[in-house]
DNA sequence: TTGAAAGCGCTAACAT
DNA sequence: ATGTTAGCGCTTTCAA
């Protein structure tokens, strides 16, 4: 089957190239009668523009790549909900890369976008240091960082600030008699860990209940959590911290199969990922991350910055809110 | 900033263009100080070969669309998953276009590929008929669809049967005693919805309990549950199905918030999207279906399509699984 | 083993 | 208002 392409639309209609390639870009004014007749023999022979040989010539491809930990967890896939939304509007699309919280799997993904097939990336690094992609990523591609930071990097970020929330919810365990508060970080080498972890930190310092042997190194998914739960609690903590939205559902399964009751037996803090309730949380003391607005603001950011790629450098944060169990 | 190109690579170690793309692509035999030669001239320069201008010469883009009714889903979030990684082994690519389960938007997406942009589509159809998508789909493009089937596509389809599962799980409710058995459907024009419904119908009648009153019609998300749910339970039923995870975490959400306690005070069926244990479905019993290897199918099978596009059509069905509460 | 050159389908500058 | 045509960066045929 012979492709269609617009050398036989013009052919048909009896008209150039460029012709077609006005109307169906609506690049210039042409004749009504002339267009009529394009648009029949566009519809008549079926034909679809080739959208990469477009590209090709154009050096637009309307594509943005979003570069993900962990499309499981709620809180990404609601950010690639957002960020789509917000592309859509400008008729960009989003191609989603996975990495699975993995350096390789994110490096592979730099270099599949290095070579000229996005306008813009969104990425949410696992990596612990800018140093280690600095030189993969290509020095002109529009880009910017969201949820984690990394140190040193020039690149716009689009952020949510935990600390003073996480601070608040610790006072508030604090406040509730509570000293000895266990803690399960998430991947230690990211920023969102390492900020929730030092907020921990100073809040025990500071009433001077600080206990190192409290602190359990997660990874941010599900798996990690049985073991250290069961330990926290065999080490008689009678509150516990757990630093985001999979981790805490996961710890709610693992106390019910024990018996446990949280919020009563235990007290826990918990992070989320919307305002929308969500089952298995209703028990806990919670931070709540504005991830719509998270998503939304890196889709704005993404725009502007291919818009304008020699802009200065933004570094945009948002709030994230301690609710307390009700 | 002068882009590099292969054409810079060629002068700067003194040989062809061709030479240079030999080299990258591992085509030819090439001498050892050539290879070297040129090696060294691409990495100087940081040459990385722009892929557009790559697919547009060769057609071929590495790159497989998705277009699924919901990312924020988890059984779709694992079937992206699943088909990612079996692409990633044959180098291909994932695009994913999200429709939130509207058929404008599967129209725009459909629309978006058809456009010469990837080598083939997996699609998670929110339509009810192929008549819909029929004339907008491009005739020649590989495509698989996945979980639901369209009456009368000519595709290949990767499908999960639910209705042998379905139809245990209402007859174990049924030996417990049950005659209200309150159901609520997802979406209606699926062929999963579709599926399970009849399941329920037929062994309803079966036993002589079947009655039209006791189905409510759902939409596959969670914000159809509550009304529904209340008034299933204000119609007396002593058993309810509900026949997505989606739906079925949001029932435990539901009946949580009313007191009411889920496999003492009224049995549940739920559905469930992998084996791994979920927060919210301990008390039901549950039809589980194997997503992950559905994914992995469909992976293969778009693969396999690609490679030959005129082989006949194939629909590969796999059994769910009903796991009784224990 | 290497090079010259055509051409993939389209856009857009320039000419008419 | 419409047409002519160069050329985007690469692969690949054919020749040397």
């Amino acid at each position: 089957m012979g492709r269609i392409g617009i050398q036989e639309v013009a052919q048909r209609a009896g008209v150039s190239t460029a012709t077609v390639s006005y109307i169906i870009n609506n690049k210039k004014q042409v004749s009504p009668e002339t267009r009529k007749r394009v648009e029949q023999s566009i519809k008549e022979l079926g034909y679809r523009p080739n959208e990469i040989a477009r590209s090709f010539k154009t050096g637009k491809k309307n594509l943005v790549a979003f570069i993900v930990p962990d499309i499981a967890n709620n809180f990404f896939s609601t950010l690639i909900e957002e960020i789509e939304s917000v592309l859509a509007s400008e008729n960009y699309k989003l191609m989603i890369l996975n990495t699975k919280e993995t350096k390789q799997r994110e490096l592979d993904s730099i270099n599949t976008i290095s070579r000229g097939m996005v306008d813009g990336v969104i990425l949410a690094s696992t990596m612990g240091d800018y140093s280690e992609i600095k030189d993969v990523l290509p020095p002109s591609i529009p880009i910017i960082f969201i949820d984690r930071e990394l140190p040193g990097c020039p690149s716009d970020s689009i952020t949510v600030n935990c600390y003073d929330a996480t601070s608040a919810g610790i006072e508030n365990l604090i406040a509730k008699g509570h000293s000895r508060i266990g803690y399960i970080t998430g991947l230690p080498r990211i920023s969102t860990t390492i900020e929730r972890l030092n907020a921990y930190t100073a809040v025990m310092k500071k009433h001077g209940i600080y206990d190192a042997s409290l602190i359990r190194i997660g990874d941010s998914m599900s798996h990690c959590v049985k073991t250290n739960l069961d330990s926290l609690l065999d080490s008689g903590c009678s509150a516990i911290v757990i630093t985001n939205n999979v981790m805490a559902t996961e710890a709610m399964l693992q106390m019910l199969d024990k018996g446990i009751l949280p919020g009563r037996d235990v007290d826990m803090l918990g992070f989320k990922d919307s305002f929308q309730a969500q089952y298995g949380l209703q028990h806990m003391d919670l931070i709540v991350q504005p991830t719509q607005e998270l998503g939304q603001l890196a889709g704005r950011q993404i725009l502007k910055r291919m818009a304008d790629p020699s802009a200065p450098q933004e570094r945009i944060s948002i709030n994230a809110e301690f609710v307390p169990r009700r």
